[in-house]
DNA sequence: ATGAAAGCGCTAACAG
DNA sequence: CTGTTAGCGCTTTCAT
């Protein structure tokens, strides 16, 4: 961040609080009681009007910077995220948070850092002169991460990210619990045999969704079978890539890693003439919706709440949710029902 | 924004400039001035290191809060979205506002507005306060909006819209090079009969385009024919429903308003037995890249500078890029190579 | 019922 | 060379 030489311009907010007990002929102090509509002082109801009335009249605006300054906080919340331009996912997270924040009189500072570590030093720093009220330190997908020491000068949790044994407050999706209703939504139309594209990158999300689809998998009685399950790029060229090894395995559904795989998989399905769902079903993951509510058939598929993240973050922030630390709090992964699920064809 | 009515816990930095003077044995003034770096005062070398040592191994912040207060400025510049997540677009303005601000020294306040206009209000209202040196008013897709009245007590520029006849800065995307661009990628490989599937919604981008693609056929001595525009949904479904009609066209390549829709062409002319780029090319536009990238074969496309359109934002607020009131500046939408793109059949 | 005054953390004249 | 002082706009006792 560099600091161009020019200063801003002033731009001082033509009226103060001065002005305004200047024009109504009372004390700085009275004004400021009615400015803020302090009920507990006792006030002639004319002064009252009066004042009220030239404020309405000079268009005064408090200064924020003043009553923070005698306040000695702020009402910043700071929200460092590592990219926010990679994916359609981190935009989510932002509005999340800054929605939750703004319920409580809060507003977002933002600051990006392309995972950059001096930038993120930077943003921090910035953020703790600024008086922020505590610091989200998020990730565009579930990961661990370290925590940058600076965010230890204030408040702070992790989103979508977690760090183990750090003493750190998080909050991230639960990646088991989504992969077992990815599975569930397959098993509840009948499927038995059932295939599980998972992901060749190394993540939470792959160890959770994989312990999910086991999870449901035993609950329903149907034995686990390793070689139903294989590793792909999760994207859609490894969707893609996966179809004729999908098809020979004669199972009646596959749960995508995410969306996009799942977009691939359609790609070749279609490709080897068969159909889906009556030839196989398919269930994605992420909710990614310019995809997944836009294939034919629409994917049924699991969400990836970066919504909620961003908002539950701030509310563990402010203490509104309760959280100890190193206790992950995890975000459920709802269903999202759409056409790409039919009963298996041997029914 | 209802605020809570416990105050924000008082984060006062527990080591203010005063801390640093009493400690290193000098004035405040003093202290201020090694703890800015202020060359032109003249210290001995020996205080300057003394205060120094001590601001390093107390670990003194300044006051952001207190140094606009004085300063009479804030080095924030506010950013109100009307849908930051809606689409992974507004990310990408976000995204370059921030990156922008940063390289100037400024911080981005965010809030999102979701189109309501008490929201709208509040938000600017909140940046006001907080004696933001401009606004950046974005909206997540390219269209005319009105310009809120409190915008008008600061510097603004509007980002992605514009208002005609408001007195008002703005920057939008080129659609109109837009259109030309795509058109011209087609005609560069030899197509001379070439589709455009244009959009059902009333927007800039609908006429812009259009007016591109005519452009660009008359350029190449190419007589323009309306029965090769058609107007679409503009998504999957609305490229799916267009390909009979494009097929019955005898058209060597398409245009289509969007990657989405083109994404929707690639299934129904894959349905048909066809194949791109070899039966038919394609061009989108957005660059919308979980699609567009990932797309069988890559779709070649063009691209809405979202990252660009934040970025001048900031610069024209600033006035470090040249702008006059009702003078929209207008950002190029570079073309995006892929393979959807080859030579006619005939030739 | 209202005003005077102190002070939040910092900067910028102006003295010495 | 360095310290004193006067605010920036606002809140908050404490007097009156």
């Amino acid at each position: 961040m560099t600091q161009d030489s020019k200063a801003p311009t002033p731009r001082r907010s033509a009226v103060t609080l001065n002005d305004i007990a200047k024009a109504a002929g009372v004390s700085v102090a009275t004004a400021s009681f009615v400015a803020n509509g302090k009920r507990d002082v006792r006030l002639t109801d004319e002064t009252r009007d009066r004042v009220q009335r030239v404020i309405d009249e000079l268009g005064y605006r408090p200064n924020a910077m003043a009553k923070n300054l005698v306040s000695g906080g702020s009402r910043f919340i700071g929200l460092v995220a590592d990219a926010i331009a990679t994916t359609p996912f981190a935009g989510q997270i932002i509005h999340g948070a800054q929605d939750e924040a703004w319920k409580h009189g809060y507003v977002l500072l933002v600051a990006n850092t392309e995972g950059n570590e001096p930038a993120e030093r930077e943003a921090i720093s910035m953020m703790l002169e600024h008086q922020v009220r505590g610091i989200l330190y998020s990730t565009w997908f579930h990961r661990a991460a370290d925590v940058p020491t600076a965010l230890r000068e204030t408040d702070f949790v992790m989103v979508n990210c977690y760090s183990p044994g750090a003493d750190s407050r998080a909050v991230v999706p639960d990646e088991v619990h989504g992969g077992f209703t990815a599975t569930r939504m397959l098993i509840d139309q009948g499927h038995r045999r059932i295939a599980f594209i998972n992901t060749t990158s190394i993540a939470p999300a792959r160890a959770g969704r994989l312990a999910g689809y086991r999870q449901a998998l035993a609950e329903a009685g149907i034995e686990f079978d390793p070689a139903l399950v294989s590793d792909a790029q999760p994207d859609q060229e490894g969707g893609f890539a996966s179809v004729d090894a999908i098809l020979s395995l004669g199972v009646t559904a596959v749960f995508c890693h995410n969306d996009r795989v799942a977009m691939g998989l359609y790609d070749g399905v279609r490709e080897r003439g068969r159909s889906i769902p009556d030839d196989i079903a398919v269930v994605g993951f992420d909710n990614q919706e310019v995809i997944s509510a836009h294939l034919r058939p629409p994917l049924s598929t699991v969400q990836l709440p970066h919504y909620e993240l961003g908002a539950a973050g701030v509310r563990v922030l402010l203490g509104i949710d309760p959280s100890t630390p190193d206790q992950l709090v995890q975000i459920m992964c709802p269903p999202v029902e759409r056409q790409s699920i039919g009963a298996p064809r041997s029914i």
